[in-house]
DNA sequence: TATGAATGAGTCTTCATTCAT
DNA sequence: AATGAATGAAGACTCATTCAT
């Protein structure tokens, strides 16, 4: 007798709570090093049980992307679709990302660092859902340059540094952190637009300074 | 006059090898989900011989890190101690770090994704290591702050983004890109020094009406 | 009212059928020699199920050091604590020895010549525990000599000898021997009062003529 | 090119060097658990150099038993062929007994644990050896009993006492403890001979107790 | 005589998953 | 809707032994 036709009332708060359970367990030791063992002591079920819920382990991986992907582009897209100001499409844009990264911040470790454990199907979704996120955020980016707002610059770099200074913040933030999702927003978003404020003159002077002296850089 | 028990003259530079292709598998498929006789099969060796050169698997991921974290910590050092300004080391810093990164793409991989693979000591001596690089680099901010160079803010949030800027170019970052090593530095140093070039009244405007705007935040 | 997560009614008696299958393998071939893979196919279960019953293989090698030493510890206490002269006392730790060491000869085998293959915690444990054991014999013993039951002697020595005699027994000792536990504890404690019955000048004589034999010893 | 047909002068010398380290391994940690990885960093000598002298491993735990037996079974033969009376010889062969277990406390280690480990051929022929020592033993008993030197009792029996005393000895003798050879013998002949000096009375009294008490006796 | 390198079966243990109950 | 028991391949690692040099 296979899978029962139906779920019981419980069935899908049940599924939702040991997906919490999972993505905490593979933020802390990684996907790959977690075993199904550990999950059944951390939610309590047997490994019988836990598997009614779950179906497989790449299944709470695929879910655990789901989580971020889904908000994350569907708010992405109504931001871009904004009658606005790019640059003021452009903090929406960065504050919306940080409020994801921050708010989810188990579910982002795994996004970030286990997508690669994804097989076959479930891997070429999760790029492509991550390459529209992307081209979104590099159209905003482009029409701020178009409309004299930036300077121009290579469109596909300035998308890169926007994603830097954005995705790489789940290495280090935590819940206890003394800044707020706004504190960060408003802070990359000046950074990206004006820099640490320092003066023309002076960053010419590095550059200069920079390609006469021999660093000791390795290799 | 017989040799001494030891290992053979070729024994380095195969065990070199060896490392580097478990770099490269490490890269690829994480450090947990890459088996022992995934490497065996690519360096074609036996397990019993590979072992004779790597002692364990753990062995290789602690030199992975060292790989990077050595000349990183060493050419960071001499840049601090360099008789320029602030400015001009952050400068030099900034390329050195994206060139330790760009030279040694498939170790970076490694250290940024596997290092909590480290277990006792080694795990302990690698994230102590890790600090003290954050503190060279906090310490030429602060100076450029002092300096006047920089706008005045907190010094542990401009490390951030430092990092958060540099650190995540390992993700996209390839061999065939179209930016060298000094272009990188060049675009990231101008970001962090004078941003995208955004007049200072259209930043404010942003920032006014994102607070006006009701994001359709997720969660 | 689901039963919680443990284990099912069976599985005691299952472990406990493996762990006497174990004692006859590590009896039989020793434990260093005696691999997971012989005691599967001696149980006829593949290595994930025997791993579910047994933890480890340290793990089976301290039940039966337990095996021993629990009932041995407790009936000698009990032995040591009765209010009976010293002879008696020891007349009944010498039929308590021998029945442990003989209704238990698989495990005391094992408990004879394993017990250094444990490691740790599990080591320090078993060897106070026979320490303890030691302790209690030689209490009586000297009780014995100050009683003047016994000639006095080093009871250190007495001890020893005690123990010799009774312990190398599990060397030869088979269940189809024609002795029964009682006829040895009677011929071992007669042995160690009065001896094979010589007469004293007997000795004497012997002693003086072993002095002036050259014995052509080894070495 | 197989072995040499000759070796050279100092083979033997180092071959038995190699024998006293391997002897001294085994007996700490077990046979079984001995690699021929230790005895190379032991010895100092690379895999190959060490083969060339021992041959397989199983060849050193042969030579062990045979370093034993040997000079045991020859002096046991030459005592028991002595014209001395049945006692006097007794204490011979006790005396001799002990010197070779404590002259030879790290092989006889090896011999009492790990004979077991033999195969074959091998390990039939130590079984005969050791049976033929233990008849030699046998006979002298049985001579002494005869003569009336000894109350007459079950021969095998005594012959098994006489082994336990003795042969147990290495389980505790080192060679740092406070009695020497010639003490032990003297000890342990007369404990044989004369017992612990207890009346028989006594000893009377004690069976007749102890087959009144009921010993909370394991199982 | 000795080396270091290689083998490949073997070590203990854990894995994700299934299934009868 | 849950259990505990089983599987068997795979996990990292070690073994005694061989052999070209």
């Amino acid at each position: 007798m296979p899978r029962p036709p139906g779920h019981g009332p419980d069935f899908e708060q049940r599924r939702l709570d040991i997906l919490d359970t999972a993505a905490e367990l593979f933020a802390e030791k990684g996907y790959a090093a977690t075993g199904i063992a550990d999950l059944c002591t951390a939610v309590g079920l047997g490994k019988g049980a836990l598997y009614y819920y779950i179906g497989s382990k790449e299944k709470l991986l695929v879910e655990i992307q789901n989580r971020v992907l889904e908000p994350l582009l569907a708010s992405t897209a109504a931001i871009v679709a904004l009658d606005a100001p790019a640059t003021v499409r452009l903090r929406l844009l960065s504050e919306n990302l940080l409020s994801v990264i921050l708010h989810r911040l188990t579910d982002i470790w795994v996004y970030e660092h286990d997508y690669r454990h994804l097989t076959g199907e479930n891997r070429v979704q999760v790029v492509a859902q991550r390459r529209q996120f992307e081209t979104m955020l590099s159209s905003v980016l482009e029409e701020a340059m178009d409309a004299g707002d930036l300077a121009p610059t290579d469109p596909k770099l300035a998308t890169l540094q926007f994603l830097n200074l954005h995705n790489h913040t789940y290495q280090w933030a935590r819940a206890d952190m003394p800044w707020s999702t706004a504190d960060l927003a408003t802070v990359y978003f000046r950074t990206l637009m004006l820099g640490f404020g320092a003066k023309a003159s002076a960053v010419r002077r590095a550059e200069t300074a920079a390609s006469r002296i021999a660093v000791p850089t390795s290799q």
